[in-house]
DNA sequence: TATGAATGAGTATTCATTCAT
DNA sequence: GATGAATGAATACTCATTCAT
């Protein structure tokens, strides 16, 4: 029964890297030990130099794993819809991924305090397939007739500074209130939006 | 001569400063410990707690005189130029920092990892008049004949949302080359602004 | 004027005398720092090292000041009732004195946990006679015709065991409530020392 | 062989109380640095940390074992003796106590500065009954038929004065010679206790 | 006398990492 | 694989004391 075997082990490594995760929100990435993660996990300290290298190392796996989760959950719920407007679904996407951080301010800080959005396309080169649905994500945009005819670099440039400058202002606004809270902010970041997609 | 001792009290303190700077780029905030610094700044240990409540206190410090200082000569520099355009005029003072950051890189990260860039407001609203000049920058282009009838507090918006995207976009370039380099990025980043604040 | 400048140096040795007095109580001795002392006072730090030796120095002021204070103040308060048997006397006293404890739980913490009540005596013999009067109130007792015909030396220890106790148990009950509260102790221990105190 | 690993155990934390021990002794409890302890117990600093809380940790557990420690020895010396006098019996534990006080003044020395005798108490309360043994003794004198028929509140309360008393005498006259050294206070003090438990 | 800037040894505590079992 | 006792370097912060002014 390597199955069973190979489960149990698995459950030592999900159950570091949930504990690290809820400590991370709580307490901050460089105010949890090492120590309060295996004790949250119920596995012994060396069971943590099993499975990761370092607490960044975890820390990597969780921005990758929820980035890439949001995406993914934002573009399906924008797919249901039906609509075959691209810069309303952008636009559409973005919000639900706002409104994802306005009920989770931790998560944002989490993201943010120690590893900027756009990375994620670094670390998805490297560990695809693991996190292929969200590069799919990226294609089906990159490849939308909106864009036929345009160089797909520029586009994927275009999009990436999207993504970047919505990141940037979700963190100033949400965690700061910072020019202005988000409410005020959004129609305003979503008419900047427009103005950038526009041919 | 009590003038005297207040310029050596203040020597001490820049010492201070200076060593933290230069250690902050070099190993990074987390990674310099008090006791780099001071040995580094040729004081005892005792005296940076005569100036300073902790290292976070320092790079505040640091962070805010920097950003100030590259700020005021960006504008500076545009405003010798005699040129009347606005959005000219900003996007050659956003050039000016890019260029700023791209040769010194480790600023750039310094800043970004641990402040971000528009909070620097708040920050000046508490310690006026010592940064009153990046204020006055600020304001110049605030009250600009171009936004002559729009709601100051709209522009204000605009220009920080700007500034963030540019802080992001540098970022990721300069520092990860993502999503390209940043002499590939600069024109696109320019005509997104031009974009953005075209009426 | 050699006097005006002889009060303003007074002026200061009180003034540290009083913020010590005030910190040891609130901050225990331990916790108070001779920065906390001379900031409180409004004077420079060298100007404690004037004054005293170091923190203790001042503590040993400060609880020979205070005993020998309140063992007159009691003694005097005995005095005006006119009543002339010395038991009784001495039991008002010693009621006097736990009155006061009572209200002054953190007086009879500091006392008792640096130093110990008939350590007194050792100072005021090197002392004197700026707490003479103090004196004078044991004497007053050690001649007392109740003792007529013993041996002085032996009533002296009575009353020093006497003393002793009490301080003991006022500690242990009005601190811990160890073995009981204070007035449940009383009639007790009046009871040991009129049992000690019989011929 | 899980036993030896525990006994090794248990090995670090009895070189860990032993070396604090003979610190606190020697230099005092103040004095005695963390440091101190780790290296005469020659084990690592972090290893302190496994055990105790702080120094007040190590601190109270060495109390507590020495004082149930000198309790039960007097006792059973006093038991052997095989006399029935209760008062006797208990002039006996005393001297017995006083005896070892005056070969040990270190030890009274460390107990009294910091901690009151009879809180002995409220400690074994909490963690009998691994000193058990030291309340069997009280437990035996508060029943003993000599305070048939009295309230044993009462008669905890006497007993407890007398040790309070007892304490305050020894290290008054031990330490300091006050009122005079501890052999002409001795049959002073047990001409009291008599007094005291007379009927 | 009085000041207060400067000192730097001293201290408690944390924590990533190792390794024998 | 899994454990958890042991490590000890690292670090932040305190504070009594000195001394030039």
């Amino acid at each position: 029964m390597a199955g069973k075997l190979q489960r149990q082990k698995q459950e030592k490594k999900e159950s570091l890297v949930d504990a690290s995760y809820d400590l991370f929100l709580k307490k901050g990435f460089n105010k949890t030990s090492i120590d309060d993660i295996v004790k949250k996990a119920n596995v012994a300290k060396g069971t943590f130099y099993l499975y990761f290298k370092d607490k960044s190392d975890v820390m990597e796996n969780i921005v990758l794993r929820m980035s890439s989760r949001i995406l993914v959950e934002a573009y399906r719920a924008a797919d249901e819809r039906g609509c075959d407007d691209l810069v309303e679904n952008i636009i559409f996407v973005v919000d639900y991924i706002v409104e994802y951080f306005k009920r989770n301010k931790l998560v944002l800080q989490m993201i943010k305090r120690d590893f900027s959005w756009p990375l994620i396309r670094e670390k998805i080169d490297e560990l695809s397939p693991e996190y292929g649905e969200a590069l799919e994500v990226l294609e089906s945009f990159l490849t939308h007739p909106y864009f036929a005819g345009q160089d797909p670099d520029e586009v994927f440039k275009l999009l990436f500074l999207i993504i970047d400058m919505c990141g940037s202002v979700c963190y100033s606004s949400i965690i700061h209130n910072q020019p202005d809270d988000i409410d005020h902010m959004k129609p305003f970041l979503y008419g900047v939006i427009r103005k950038i997609l526009k041919k």
